[in-house]
DNA sequence: CCATCTCCTTAACGTCGTTAAATTTAACAA
DNA sequence: TTGTTAAATTTAACGACGTTAAGGAGATGG
């Protein structure tokens, strides 16, 4: 009895949550509201608060569903594989799981890991020491990685909702560029600031940094400065 | 007369965004309201409408504010001075003025880039290329880091948010940390994902990757960097 | 003296998240 | 069948939000 009734609540948060991503992709995360929630469940908005204990709980289940149970199965690194390779197969698939729904980032910045996500973290720290990093080398580079890539999709869907994607919107925030001559050539070369290629730039840049510390380290143990960004001189006060 | 009236409406402004300032640093993002503000300024609500449209150009405003007069004057890149060393510092400095206020991310994530980040990003690209960088290599390493800063910051500030600071609370984390042994050690080792230290970490690694591209786009590029500077790159257009 | 412009007030609208209380629905016990 | 109990939802409302409409006070200038 016990476990009929829990497993259909379950099963009823389930499919708000569900609802919830759906409206999400249609309206937005700003015009995601509970009332209108409630209309698309065919049900009233305090009825929702059975569910949840709040909007925020709810939010928060949403970015654990979409960041763990929508993602690709996470493989840890197999032996003799590249972890470079790996690391980047983990971050393109991370950017196409967040630019599968509207406002992800945003949704996902005021919420707490899950426990998906810290298992995810625990799977990559192992894969990397395995590969030969030191467990701060390891978080360091994977909070790096992540922090590019957050940085990256925010930027990449504010821009989606302000439709700077259309091509003709596109052209005229172009016109705006006159007065400076190298960011509007580089713009007009490039197409824009978010794209699959800037995004694999940046991916090869930190990863290469990677690539060196890992190299720089396998000899000795102490690795600081090698690096040589040591800015004695605060160039900018 | 007109000019007397002008300037009048222009200080006014600024007392108002001087005010949601402060007050953003008082209360937070989400406890600004207009309401609040007018208060604060011993008015009513829809007085605010006089000086400016709506709240999010305040809000853009307020960003701008920020980013730009808040933040010190950016120098070109001297002559004979280290590019890594420059961008180290001018992201540090990014990085300190984001912390001078709460929320500073979530703030400028959603509004447009004003005349005085252009300006900006039209400097750093002048001289990137004046250090060697060709235009493309030049927006995505700019935009590499900067996403790198936004992601940081804004991971750093939620942080911040939830009273993660605590060290009581943090060490309350480390507690749910038991299933993930590599992730709980490293989070003991370093005190967590977001320090100094890590943000200069995921620094260099960019820095170190930007370095290495260079070098080896160095020997089949034609212009290298200090002399020639004059505009042999016309708009591409 | 009157018209105009600036800057602000009062009043209100519609929407939001959320709470309180009453109400329906279903399951089980007597 | 009836009564009890818990689950699930409704109705009604509160306070706060951004925003709009209409108008008034105070200075400015012809």
């Amino acid at each position: 009895m016990n476990v009929v009734k829990l497993s259909t609540v379950a099963l009823e948060r389930d499919k708000i949550v569900s609802t919830a991503l759906r409206l999400l992709d249609e309206v937005g995360l700003d015009r995601l509201t509970l009332r209108r929630l409630a209309a698309e469940l065919g049900v009233q908005a305090p009825a929702l608060y059975w569910h949840f204990r709040n909007k925020q709980e709810l939010l928060d289940e949403m970015s654990e569903v979409i960041t763990v149970r929508e993602a690709p199965p996470l493989l840890p690194l197999a032996e003799g594989e590249s972890w470079e390779g790996w690391l980047a197969g983990w971050m393109r698939g991370q950017r196409r799981i967040f630019n599968s729904h509207r406002d992800v980032v945003r949704l996902t910045a005021g919420t707490h890991p899950g426990q998906g996500t810290l298992a995810a973290v625990e799977l990559i720290l192992e894969s990397l020491r395995r590969a030969g990093f030191s467990g701060t080398d390891a978080m360091w580079g994977l909070g790096t990685l992540a922090s590019f890539l957050g940085g990256f999709v925010l930027e990449e869907q504010a821009d989606r909702e302000r439709g700077l994607s259309d091509p003709a919107h596109f052209e005229e925030a172009l016109e705006g560029l006159a007065p400076y001559p190298n960011l509007r050539a580089v713009m007009a070369e490039t197409g824009g600031p978010q794209s699959d290629a800037s995004f694999e730039h940046g991916l090869s840049l930190i990863l290469e940094g990677m690539r060196a510390r890992l190299v720089a380290n396998s000899g000795s143990q102490e690795g600081h400065g090698y690096l040589g960004v040591e800015g004695d001189r605060p160039a900018v006060r």
